[in-house]
Formats: C-alpha cells, structure tokens, sequence
DNA sequence: CCCATTAAATGAACATCGTTCATAAAATCG
DNA sequence: CGATTTTATGAACGATGTTCATTTAATGGG
C-alpha cells in the first residue's frame, strides 16, 4: 500500500497542505477504482484516503455523479494531443481512437466510469474537436464528419466496457462463466455460436478492436 | 398506477398465487424501471410490488445482479425472430441490428440494464447465432463474420446508451445541459466542434443510428 | 386422512451507503 | 488585532443490499 493508505487513527500527515485540492481528489479516486473497482469507490472511502471527513468532500463535489464525471474528464487528459506528422487520415484515426481505447482501458472500470457519465470538460470536448476535425478532412461534410465520429466513439465504448467487464470476471469467476457458456452451446441450437465460440470466448481484445475499427475506417473510405 | 400498485397496508390479493413466480418477478422489475429508472429498482420496492417480503427475493434471486441478468436476457424476447424473406444480407443486418436497438429502447434504461450484466441465457444466445448467421452468409469467415457481430452489437449498445442518456436528461436537466455546452463551445478552442454543434445536440438519434450502421455495413461489402 | 418432511415466506436485523447540516476551526484581510 | 468569510468537522437521517433464525404452507407416504 502506498503512504497515503487509510491507517487507523491516523493524525493528520504533518506536511500535507490542510486544504483540500478537487485534483487531488479526483486523482486520489481514480486511484482507489485502481485497487479496489469503481464499486468499492465510496465517499467515506476516498475521504479517508485523503485524511478528511465526508462531509468535506461534498463542499467540492455536490454529489457523487459530479465527482464521477470529474474522473471521467480527467482520464482524457492528453488524448487530443497533437497528432505524429505525415500520418495518413487512417492512421490519424486509428491513432485517436486507440488513444481513447487506451485512456479507458488504463484505469480498472474506466469505461463505466466514462458510459456513466456526460462530462462537457476540456479533455472531452478537445477530443472530440480532434476527432470530428480529422473526418472533415476526409472531404466530410460537417454533419457526416460529427456523425462518424459519434459512431467511432460508441463504438470504442461499447468494445470497451465489455473487454473489461471480461476483465473483471477473470478475476475468479472466468473459468466458471466460461463452462456455462461452453454447457449452453448446443451445435444443433445455435449452429453458428458453435463456430464462433473460439473467437467469442478469445481474449484477443486488440485485435478485435481493430477489426471493428478498420471496419468503419473502410465504410469511411467507400464514400 | 396499475392495480398492482403498493398500496399502503395491503393485505395480501386474494385470488393471486402465494408462490413467486420469476418471470412475473422479471417482469414487474422491468415495469418498475420503466416507471421510475433504474436507479429506483429497489429490492424493497420490488418485494413490495409483488406483495412480498425482501427476503423472499433472494430465494430465487442470488442476487441483485442476477435479477438484473434476468431482466436483460427478458428484453431481448424476440429479438432473433425469423427473418422476413426477400431481404438482402444488408436489409437483414439493419433488421437484426434495429430490432437490438428497439429492445433495448422499449424500456427506460434499458441500455444501461444491458450494458452492465452479461447474460447467457437462450434470448441472447439465439440472437448472436443468428447475427452471426446472416454475416456467415456474405462469405465471411466464421471469425470475421463473430468479430463483425461483436462490432455491431457493440456499436449498438454504445449508441442507445448514450440515446437513453439523452432521454434521462431530457426530463429536466436538458437546457441546462445545453446551454452549458454552447457556452463551452468558443469557436476559436474548438473550430470543429462549433460547426458540429447543430448535430451534436440533434435529436435525430433515428439518422445518427442509420449512419453508423451504414457505415459498417459499407466496410462489409467493401471486403 | 394424518403426520413427517421438504419447500417457501416472514420479519427483523446488520453493515454500509449518499447526503445534509449545525457547529467549530482556520484562513483572510482591512 | 479583530471581524468576516471560507473550510472542515462530527454526527445524524433515511435508504440500500444482504443474511438468517423462525414460522408458515405445501407435499407425499403409510
């Protein structure tokens, strides 16, 4: 455990600024989702990992979602960053939405916290502008351009909650989850699930993600 | 309010079986979300809708999330029903792909009730055989055409979560919302997304849903 | 038909959660 | 330094998911 863990009656650390700083607050449970996932992510949890009462914490944050939708906009920071010259819009698109991929997939749940909230900060917005910028280039109009990238982003969200909600299973219960899916699998009832249990129950998230993205980036290209 | 509404002090109906019966427990669960949202769906307020004590759910229920899973297995009642004759491999994908995305819609929150079970019961089971199924059709290979599957499905869950999302706002946040979003929006920090704010804050959920689906689909054909 | 055994529902409790608020301490500044 | 404003405290409230010993209803064999 770190130096900042919650210890039993613990005096206040003596050189730690007295007042409490929201990004350190949010960096602080972004890191208790970490350890423990976002459902252990409670309010007394986090206050005492930051050496503070309850009733502290809602002076800064008015309620749990603002708090949640906080950590969401912080887990963006840097994906809006300035793309590598010389890419082709292919590549600058593959590169942004692995980015995001990524920016959830670092923190345990980060999806969930993302899918659960609607954060208008300047990591979310930034991105977004990125992202809608590079398929106007692509000689899309505005409205197709904001569209495609609406798809691209549900897309990345939806492959993401399940790559970790596959992750969260392996913690214990993959193997079991896995036998009842290979019981229900009947060839004669679901004749093409019986092909297609190798790659349903594969881990291979990267390529899957590529595969579904390439998928669009081609679509994208047949305009 | 239905007459299965609780009522204060309601002695037990009279001519309704003692016995709790799951799927009318499942059922009752989804009214009650449709009624009042998924972060209303109590245990309590379940048990006393089917004039029953808490502890009794658990008897059938192991836990909250077992119910949950039952609820999302129910929602897809349907959903991989026969396949009208004459229709292309496109037309059948967009048939499959609208019917996910109608289920999901037909309750409040559905997409969030979805999104965070993972259910293997013979409603989902059946329809990613026959997604699977129709993809297998156009030549692709039972990995490719899973993969595809994957991608839909995932583009799908994305979508209608960010659609019902929408839709909670709606109730009486929205202008906030968006008010505090065009007020985000300088021109000059996000040359984009200025131009895309008229289709950021559509509600044309119908026409962003047909243009992601296109677009995946398009990337089939060009295979 | 009655009684023993099994299945099901009850009611109360436990620990914990998000949230609120009157009070006290600390920081700020004229 | 003293007054005012900002911030943190500590305790409480109602509600939630879950458990369990006890009671009640159903079931089946003699």
């Amino acid at each position: 455990m770190g130096p900042t863990s919650t210890s039993p009656s613990a005096q206040r650390s003596r050189g730690r600024p007295r007042k409490l700083a929201v990004p350190e607050a949010v960096a602080t449970a972004l890191r208790l989702v970490d350890e423990d996932g976002l459902d252990s992510l409670t309010m007394r949890r986090l206050a005492a990992a930051l050496d503070v009462q309850v009733g502290t914490l809602y002076r800064h944050f008015a309620t749990k979602q603002t708090l949640l939708a906080a950590m969401a906009e912080e887990m963006l920071a840097g994906c809006a960053g300035p793309l590598p010259d010389g890419l082709t819009w292919r590549e600058q698109i593959t590169e942004l939405a692995g980015r995001l991929r990524m920016a959830l997939l670092r923190h345990r749940d980060g999806a969930r916290v993302y899918a659960g909230t609607h954060s208008v900060g300047p990591n979310t917005l930034s991105y977004t502008d990125t992202l809608v910028g590079v398929l106007r280039e692509t000689c899309l109009s505005p409205e197709a351009a904001t569209r495609t990238a609406l798809t691209i982003v549900h897309f990345i969200v939806g492959h993401t909650l399940e790559e970790q909600a596959a992750q969260a299973l392996a913690e214990s219960e993959l193997p079991a989850t896995l036998a009842l899916l290979h019981a229900a699998l009947d060839p004669g009832t679901y004749p093409n699930l019986a092909a297609a249990e190798a790659t349903l129950t594969s881990t291979d998230f990267v390529g899957h993600f590529a595969h579904g993205l390439n998928l669009i980036i081609k679509g994208l290209a047949g305009e």
